[in-house]
DNA sequence: ATATGTGCAAATATTTTGCATTCGA
DNA sequence: TCGAATGCAAAATATTTGCACATAT
């Protein structure tokens, strides 16, 4: 893939961005560094780093996408419906409890829930993301 | 809510539609019985709709919003990247092996995970959704 | 040198809103 | 009747495309 300043700026955004940006943000900030910039070499500079799975495109409840470096250890994602913040959590975090006090370190979603949905259907799983909608200690707190 | 031609029409369509229309396509379909209907409307009683926890918003890898009627068992999604297919599937595929040969009814998404991560995020969660990708029998045949 | 990427402008797609009118409870 | 819902037009937002020019390899 060819390097070009536009690409590497706006990779490096999305970087400092700390992922969940959508493509008008991106666009803002990389500007500063870069006013003539234009907001389609955005978007196609973000869809060829889709292809080339640099990127992550996110969906959460809006009319617009949103990006991420891709991870390197799969994480999934939970949104607060009450002020929109997402955070981010681990495969670990759900390794299954062998029952006998004992955590398992596999993780779920990766091996096991692949591997059955996957048989099931007879297709080829090559991704995954479990997004969880509810509401943050702040916003929990303000609703009493 | 107030019963009106257009929300039932709406519905009945998303009905028959057996999920994953898009605005657009609902208010084509929908048109075909009642041609004064405006994509707006559409809007705002998919809206209506989804604020009554009747049908529910899915996002896929596109620039806008598919529609399901609210299932009653919780179920998942699994997308095809080639075709674009989607398919659903319910939680029973996934519960967990107890490691002795029987497999437990409980689904580690509704109760297992939702449980650990709540807990250690602190927050109350009210949806969970799993989307896979992959590639379908039929694509996966195509690419040999 | 050449294929690929960029900026600009314009097109397209998606979703929302204002307002006068209509309709259901 | 009266507040809520609709249709239409227009705005706002999000994304894509054509084309002439610039740039990386």
């Amino acid at each position: 893939m060819k390097v070009t300043t536009q690409r590497a700026l706006v990779l490096e955004v999305i970087r400092r961005g700390k992922g969940h940006l959508d493509a008008d943000e991106v666009y803002r900030r990389a500007r500063e560094e870069r006013p003539r910039l234009s907001l389609s070499t955005v978007y196609r500079v973000l869809q060829k780093f889709k292809e080339s799975d640099l990127i992550t495109e996110c969906h959460f409840d809006e009319s617009h996408h949103r990006y991420e470096i891709k991870p390197s250890s799969e994480h999934h994602h939970l949104v607060c419906l009450g002020c929109g913040r997402v955070v981010e959590f681990q495969c670990p975090l759900i390794a299954v409890s062998a029952g006998d006090g004992d955590v398992e370190s596999r993780c779920p979603l990766t091996s096991l829930v692949v591997e059955r949905v996957g048989e099931a259907k007879g297709f080829e799983i090559v991704d995954t993301e479990l997004r969880m909608a509810g509401y943050c200690p702040e916003c929990r707190q303000k609703m009493e």
